[in-house]
RNA sequence: GGGGAAGUGGCGGAACGGCAGACGCAGCCGCCUCAAAAGCGGCCGAGGCAACUCGUGUGGGUUCGAGUCCCACCUUCCCUACCA
């Protein structure tokens, strides 16, 4: 009788053996070809669900595939180990922030181990250490030196709730990605680190990542929002200012009957000298009323509203005087802050107009049109101009360059670029990340700290309350002295945004222990790029967008080579819902992965993950589906283990002898699979739920087979490939049947099974026969049937006669091994 | 308002433009058993005694042939939302 499969023994030993031999170390003078598989670092959060173990099974069934595959393999793993929770569990509970994470790590360092996961320990990194964020420090005074980390003052988002700023990306529909409350502006001096100027490099680059999911190239490209217009400049009546507008629709600038301008535009105060001192005051409380509104407020404000100043504003072309009004509806952070108004071109500035009695003044006609009546909603197609002084009569497109390029000679303005996202803003009030690196003096005033300073060091023991930034508050750490002239000097007592941390740690699992540099230039050279990179799609904007700008800037220093461009193929992994509900500790239906493993053990996990739908989707975690699992393991273990000493005489690599199409069908089971899972990886289709399927089917048939011939070589071939075929995705069965078939090595250092087209040959096809494109007949027949004996075959079935019967046939269709279909009139 | 993705049995899902529903889950029947569990074998889209007919959200189109390609619509989900 069969010993039963102990998975929790076998589990437990085989993680122990590879562990002890490091068979997925990743050398680096390994000759063969690299690959590169990364699965996005995770926040050590404390406790891991099998939602979190679908994203490294994925990951770790293309690790150890293509590690069959002959490829060396770098699959390392590390901890995004900064960031709020840690002080929130401070705030609560009055735990230390470094030893919440560090004891997370430990627990979930533990988990991923129970896993299986093939990584390569020996480079994980903790981006919460002095060792990593050291690095973030020397890269941030390198972008500094470049003008690409600077401090402004600037209306940023606040969260009340986490007391910080947030960048834009972390702003969800007005709430805070981290707590989701609702997120007010502020007008703070913060660091920002300027992506912009990477933004047509960002956005034409989405070009060439073909191995990135289409819809998440299109959400960068949204997000950049590049526009082409023209930027010029409104002078202010009566007073020695001048407004700038930007407008995608220079045409139209005929047509401008006011000037709308945002609350905060700078302005406003120079308007304050021409205008009546009541006219001021009303402005302000205009301003005010929005500035204590929330973001979401604000946005949700669909009604459109302004203030007149009482100012005008003179058009530069037509010369005419428009009134300056101040808005809602002018984002203060976009363009200029300012916009020419034409409501007769522009749905926004038509409802404006009609809502305040504006004048409505149509200078663009739809082709073959006269202009009578007055416009009952905004006409924003291009046309032909109209009362447009010199350009009347052009159209839109051509009026465009013709005005662009007057304004220019004018040298008032001229023809821009604009981007819809801003500058990323990385500094937040926070006391758990890393402390930025500048230094103000009195007498030298900005100072960034020198390399031989660094690591600025994160102290400790300092009282985490959730008030205010509690680096500021502590003054051992503030007080220092000038670099420059040693004076007395205060530190930044901001830190930084961890999107900093998880915008380059992917180059540091390359060279982790380097203490000279974050990492050396020909360990870049010998790994990068990234291969195949594994993650959630909440990170579409966020995290990808900040690591392209982040190594296109490493790129133009020198540091890398080759293309700019991080990951060169992504994919996104669907979550994982239990019972059809979103898995959460509220409701109390999380499928953790210790009980997992206990319960079903972990290759009936990964099986069940991987098997349930396309890795990609959705997947709904079940207690029948997972039970499927363990039976599907249980029958291997049955098929295979009475018969493990018989099958070490027959090699995996040479086709057995087969004496009747049952064997034949069991050989051809074994490279039916094979050729599936090397189609998976080759395609980056990563649907493992269909080779799984022919899995079962194998092992259905040697289930059969071994009832009627379990001393046949075919049978013991079969034997003796299924674990070289469940390797990547149950790697502890197959590791303990490979060893039991007499081999001293592990399984996953072995080869795959080439799939064999003699093995894939069948001995006979089901010809389809077709008339009119409808199935009359199903004929066996020879393989490689010639198209005139298929006809013959087809031709000669009564049912097929009957269908042709006095019928005159027009054409004949011949699929090979497959399909005629002949069509009659 | 704008953009994108997807609709296949009771369920999850298979299917280079060529036999729709592989494989699994659930269910049903049988064998084994004193019995149950496990295991093993079989059935499992709809209608029809049958030959056969119908069937991949709806309606068109392309094609010898459409779940698959094109157009429109419906539904669902996701993203985005005054970006001038």
């Amino acid at each position: 009788m069969a010993e039963t499969y102990d998975f929790a023994t076998i589990e437990r030993t085989w993680q122990e053996r590879w562990e002890r031999d490091g068979i997925y170390r990743a050398l680096d003078t390994d000759p063969r070809p690299k690959y590169y598989v990364l699965e996005m670092l995770p926040y050590p959060s404390g406790d891991l669900h099998v939602g979190h173990a679908k994203n490294y099974t994925i990951g770790d069934a293309v690790a150890r595939s293509m590690r069959m595959l002959g490829y060396n393999v770098l699959h390392p793993m590390g901890w995004d180990a900064f960031g709020l929770p840690a002080e929130n569990a401070a705030i609560q509970r009055g735990i230390d922030p470094a030893s919440w994470t560090r004891s997370n790590i430990a627990n979930m360092q533990r988990q991923i181990r129970l896993m299986g996961t093939s990584y390569d320990w020996t480079r994980e990194i903790a981006t919460c250490e002095p060792e990593y964020y050291r690095w973030n420090q020397w890269i941030f005074l390198r972008l500094y030196e470049k003008g690409l980390a600077y401090k402004r003052e600037a209306p940023v988002n606040w969260c009340p709730h986490d007391q910080t700023v947030l960048a834009n990306e972390q702003v969800i529909d007005g709430r805070c990605w981290r707590c989701n409350n609702a997120v007010e502006r502020r007008n703070l001096s913060q660091w920002f680190l300027k992506i912009t100027a990477y933004g047509d490099r960002l956005l034409s680059d989405l070009d060439g990542l073909d191995g990135w999911p289409e819809r998440t190239q299109l959400m960068q490209r949204n997000w950049i929002g590049r526009s082409e217009g023209t930027q010029f400049a409104f002078a202010v009546d009566g007073a020695d200012a001048k407004i700038d507008v930007f407008t995608t629709r220079v045409d139209t600038v005929y047509g401008v009957t006011f000037l709308a301008i945002a609350p905060e535009h700078p302005v406003v105060a120079t308007l304050k000298g021409i205008i009546s001192a009541k006219q001021s005051a009303a402005i302000d409380a205009f301003a005010e009323s929005l500035r204590s509104k929330s973001e979401l407020e604000r946005t949700s404000l669909l009604e459109k509203d302004g203030f007149f100043t009482g100012a005008y504003a003179v058009n530069p072309l037509s010369h005419e005087r428009v009134p300056i009004w101040v808005t809602n509806y002018v984002l203060a952070e976009y363009g200029t802050g300012a916009v020419m108004g034409v409501p007769a071109h522009d749905e926004r500035d038509f409802d404006f107009a009609k809502k305040h009695a504006l004048p409505i003044a149509q200078v663009i006609a739809a082709p073959g049109t006269e202009v009578d009546a007055p416009l009952e909603a905004a006409f924003v197609e291009d046309g032909r101009l109209i009362a447009s002084g010199d350009y009347s009569g052009m159209s839109s497109e051509r009026a465009r360059g013709a005005i662009a390029e007057r304004l220019s000679a004018m040298g008032i303005g001229g023809k821009t670029v604009n981007f819809r996202f801003r500058d990323w803003l990385v500094s937040r009030q926070r006391y758990w990340g890393t402390p930025i690196p500048i230094v103000y003096c009195d007498a030298c005033g900005e100072v960034p700290v020198p390399d031989a300073q660094l690591p600025i060091l994160l102290p400790a023991d300092v009282p985490i309350t959730g008030e205010g930034s509690p680096l500021a508050r502590d003054a051992a750490f503030i007080n220092t002295t000038c670099p420059t002239c040693g004076g007395a000097a205060r530190r930044e007592s901001d830190t930084m945004d961890t999107f900093f941390e998880s915008s380059w740690y992917y180059l540091r699992y390359l060279d982790p222990k380097n203490d000279a540099l974050p990492w050396s230039p020909e360990r870049a050279k010998r790994w990068m790029n990234v291969d195949q990179y594994i993650g959630g799609a909440e990170h579409a904007v966020l995290h990808l967008l900040y690591s392209r700008f982040f190594y296109k800037f490493f790129r133009d220093m020198g540091w890398v080579e080759g293309r700019d461009e991080p990951f060169e193929r992504l994919f996104h992994q669907g979550m994982v819902l239990y019972n059809g509900e979103k898995m959460s500790k509220s409701r109390g239906n999380v499928v953790g992965i210790d009980e997992t493993a206990q319960k079903n053990g972990v290759d009936a996990m990964r099986l069940f993950l991987l098997y349930v739908t396309p890795p990609e989707d959705t997947s709904d975690w079940t207690d029948e589906g997972i039970s499927g699992r363990v039976r599907f393991l249980n029958r291997v273990w049955r098929a295979c283990e009475p018969h493990l000493e018989k099958a070490k005489r027959i090699s995996p690599r040479e086709l057995p002898p087969t004496e009747s199409s049952d064997e034949k069908a069991l050989v051809r089971a074994v490279h039916v699979v094979a050729k599936s899972a090397i189609d998976e990886v080759a395609s980056r289709r990563f649907h493992f739920n269909t080779t799984i399927a022919k899995l079962d089917e194998l092992v259905n048939a040697m289930t059969g087979a071994a009832q009627k011939s379990p001393d046949s070589p075919a049978y013991l071939y079969a034997v003796h490939a299924l674990p070289l075929l469940l390797a990547p995705y149950a790697p502890h069965i197959a590791d303990e049947l490979w060893s039991r078939l007499g081999h001293a090595t592990s399984v996953h250092l072995e080869r795959v099974i080439e799939p064999d087209d003699a093995a894939l040959a069948v001995d006979e096809i089901t010809l389809v026969v077709q008339v009119n494109g409808k199935i009359r007949a199903r004929i066996a027949a020879q393989p490689g049937i010639a198209e005139a004996a298929a006809f013959a075959l087809a031709e000669g079935d009564a049912n097929v006669q009957a269908q042709l019967a006095g019928k005159e046939i027009r054409k004949r269709i011949y699929v090979p091994d497959k399909l005629v279909n002949i069509v009659v009139g």
